[in-house]
DNA sequence: GCGACAG
DNA sequence: ATCTTGTCGC
C-alpha cells in the first residue's frame, strides 16, 4: 500500500515547532469517529494465529484485513525495523518489513518523527490493502491528539487504532484499580496537558484483554486510542475482538514476534 | 525550578 | 525500545 497525503509524511528535519505544527494539522483532519466499510463484528479471534514460515503466498479471504505494526532497533541502535503482519479470517495472508535508519531520538510526543518512516517503508512493501491497522503507540491519547497511530492512519488515509502498554496522558475516569478484571474498560478522557481537546472528551480506553484468574500478581491494562476513522469505543472493541488468550492483540502481538525474529536474523552488522 | 513523558 | 537468569506463582 502507498502514501495518501505526501504532505503528511513525518519529516525528522523539521524543528521541534514544526513537527507541533504539523501534528496540529493531522489531528484537524484526523476523524475520531468510526469511517470505515467493513463489518467491524467479522474480526474475531478465538484463538492465536500462528506466524507461519516466510514469504509464503497465501490467499485471501472474505473478512477484513487487519495489519499489525511493531518496531524494533537493530543492535547499532542507528536504525529502525519496522515490521507488519497482515491478518484476515484468523490467517496471516501477508507480511512486510523495512529497515531505515534513525534520525532523531526518541522524544515523548514525537514518537511519530523517529519511527514513522519506517513504518511507512514497511507499509510500502505490503502487497494486501488493510482495512484496519493496529498500531504499537498512542492515537488521539497525545499531546496534541496526533499520536503515531494517527500520524500513519491520516498518512496513508487507512482506519487505525494505537495500543499502547503505557499512558502517555489524559485521566482516567475512575481510577485504574490494582486489578482489572478481563474484558473491563475505564475511559480515559482528556485533561489539561492535552492542549487540543476540551477536558473531559474522551480520547481512549484503559482496556483489560487478559487477567489472571487469582494470585497476587495481575497484568495491567493496555491503553487504546483511535488513530483515524475509528471511534473510542470502536477502538476498544475491537481491541477486544483481536485479543486471543494475549495481552497484546493478535495483529500487535504477531507483529512483534516478526520484528524480534528479523532482528535476529536479519541484518544488524 | 518541578513534574511528567508512547516506543 | 533495550540491557537480561532465575524464579515466584498459577
Amino acid at each position: 500500500m502507498d502514501v495518501s497525503r505526501p504532505e503528511y509524511v513525518p519529516d525528522p528535519s523539521l524543528s521541534r515547532d514544526e513537527m507541533e505544527a504539523l501534528q496540529r494539522e493531522i489531528a484537524d483532519v484526523a476523524l475520531f469517529e468510526d469511517g470505515f466499510a467493513f463489518d467491524p463484528s467479522a474480526i474475531e479471534f478465538d484463538s492465536p494465529v500462528d506466524l507461519g514460515d516466510d514469504d509464503q503466498h497465501r490467499l485471501t479471504g472474505d473478512g477484513p484485513i487487519v495489519a499489525g505494526v511493531d518496531q524494533a532497533f537493530l543492535d547499532d541502535g542507528d536504525r529502525a525495523l519496522s515490521a507488519v503482519v497482515a491478518l484476515q479470517d484468523g490467517r496471516v495472508v501477508d507480511r512486510a518489513y523495512a529497515v531505515v535508519d534513525t534520525e532523531i531520538p526518541y522524544i515523548p510526543g514525537l514518537l511519530s518523527f523517529r519511527e514513522g518512516g519506517a513504518i511507512l517503508a514497511a507499509l510500502s512493501n505490503l502487497a494486501v490493502e488493510p482495512d484496519l491497522l493496529v498500531v504499537d503507540g498512542s492515537g488521539r491519547i497525545h499531546f496534541r491528539e496526533a499520536g503515531l497511530a494517527t500520524h500513519i492512519g491520516v498518512t496513508v488515509d487507512v482506519p487505525a487504532i494505537g495500543v499502547a502498554k503505557n499512558l502517555l496522558c489524559g485521566t482516567p475516569a475512575e481510577p485504574i484499580p490494582d486489578r482489572m478484571a478481563e474484558g473491563d474498560r475505564i475511559p480515559i478522557e482528556a485533561d489539561e496537558r492535552v492542549e487540543t481537546a476540551e477536558p473531559g472528551t474522551v480520547i481512549g480506553h484503559a482496556v483489560q484483554t487478559r487477567q489472571y484468574q487469582s494470585g497476587s500478581t495481575s497484568i495491567n491494562p493496555l491503553y487504546v486510542s483511535p488513530g483515524h476513522r475509528v471511534s473510542a469505543v470502536t477502538t476498544a472493541d475491537l481491541v477486544s475482538q483481536c485479543a486471543a488468550g494475549y495481552k497484546l492483540p493478535e495483529p500487535t502481538r504477531l507483529a512483534d514476534r516478526k520484528a524480534d525474529r528479523l532482528k535476529r536474523e536479519g541484518g544488524e552488522a
